[in-house]
DNA sequence: AAACTATTCAATATATTTGTTGAATAGTAT
DNA sequence: ATACTATTCAACAAATATATTGAATAGTTT
């Protein structure tokens, strides 16, 4: 082998694996499989996907070894491989926020238009939990919350949040979280929280992010 | 614009910005704008692309804002358009090494067959540093040097090493370096270095990765 | 064994990507 | 202006990726 054909093949490999990130609904399956593991049927309502089409991206990921599966009746939950994916995953996401204008339009001007834009990194979130009193609020699906989430965090899924707000302080802030920087849950939840007289901004990015940091989580 | 509507579109930049970079060329073409800024012509010779079909590649990365042109007189030089787009690359090749066993046996087996296999990465290094001696000898070509190089380390082209080894120490170590993993300018320098009696390893990582991880380089 | 369920497979049509070739363009030197 | 050079463009053929549909498979429950 000379050193043309060594670079072709190892290029080759590497563009691969590349090009079975390189598909919408295969990014957005690799986001939500972040948060743990997933059924293809609920992945594919996750991403109003056909389950015909979803089981045939999860191939293509399969196949590039990005996703493990593990059979649990009639039913196959998929899961990231490892920790490698999502940071793969996080510098595409972070290489796009920056290059491609058109991303952080579309994030501002959908938040806007709904909800008021306000939110803040996880390094300002730090900060604040370091000069003061701050209530953390996961608005996932439980499920989500148990395989992992922000320590202290309060579990109020989006779907309960109403009814539950009461649960939660008037004068001290409060900070939502999700899944990620595209997840609009937080930003849901914002809304309702200001409208009801709370004061909540929205963490901007997802306990993946967080996790990765090595900042300190807890299970169940 | 709702939810769904939005995720497609976010997921849709990203996935643009993927597959921009979703192709061998393409990635070598990262790989190699990353040690500094070349022009069309270089990039094709690099590649052992036509000119025209690089100039392709070239247009696609630019369309997705990842390189930035720059004309001097007749050329035209394009260079990495920030650090995230290494950064980016960079997360991919680790995932494929880590996930695809045929990019390690490749490497492997290129190494063996043609040289001695070993290496050393950039932590290893640094403990080197520490306790002992070691020369550290920069082979790419002297442009790419001059743009940037480890701190310390001496410029021997790996095209000129035979005649300028005698300028290398016998008795200590001698670490060489080059573009990157899949650069085999060091693999080259380490067989020619250990026929000749020297120690001589080669270092896994290359110049940009010394570089990212904010260790001291030096330009000129 | 039969019925059932979640997932995968297979086949096809359509869209996208890639390589190749030769012509066109933008800038430089004469 | 003319000749020259590096790069890009345009057009086409071949290869690859994607969505859609309905059938097949593997495991579970009755």
């Amino acid at each position: 082998m000379n050193k043309r054909e060594f670079k072709d093949r190892v290029y080759g490999e590497l563009a691969r694996i590349t090009k079975s990130l390189a598909n919408p609904h295969r990014l957005e399956i690799i986001e939500l499989l972040a948060q743990g593991d997933f059924s293809v049927e609920q992945i594919a309502e996750q991403t109003s996907l056909p389950i015909a089409n979803a089981s045939q991206h999860l191939q293509v990921l399969k196949q590039a070894q990005l996703v493990d599966i593990n059979r649990q009746g009639n039913f196959i939950y998929y899961k990231l491989a490892n920790g490698n994916v999502f940071k793969a995953w996080k510098a595409l996401r972070e290489l796009g926020v920056e290059r491609i204008a058109t991303i952080e339009k579309l994030v501002k001007d959908f938040r806007q238009s709904k909800f008021k834009f306000e939110s803040v990194t996880i390094e300002g979130l730090l900060q604040r939990l370091e000069s003061g009193k701050v209530t953390i609020i996961d608005v996932r699906p439980t499920t989500e919350f148990n395989r992992g989430h922000i320590a202290n965090a309060i579990s109020i899924p989006i779907s309960e949040l109403k009814e539950r707000m009461i649960e939660l302080p008037k004068r001290t802030e409060i900070i939502a979280y999700c899944r990620g920087p595209f997840c609009v849950y937080a930003d849901e939840a914002v809304a309702i929280l200001n409208k009801a007289g709370y004061k909540a901004t929205r963490l901007e990015e997802g306990f993946p992010d967080w996790s990765l940091m090595g900042l300190p989580i807890e299970m169940n």
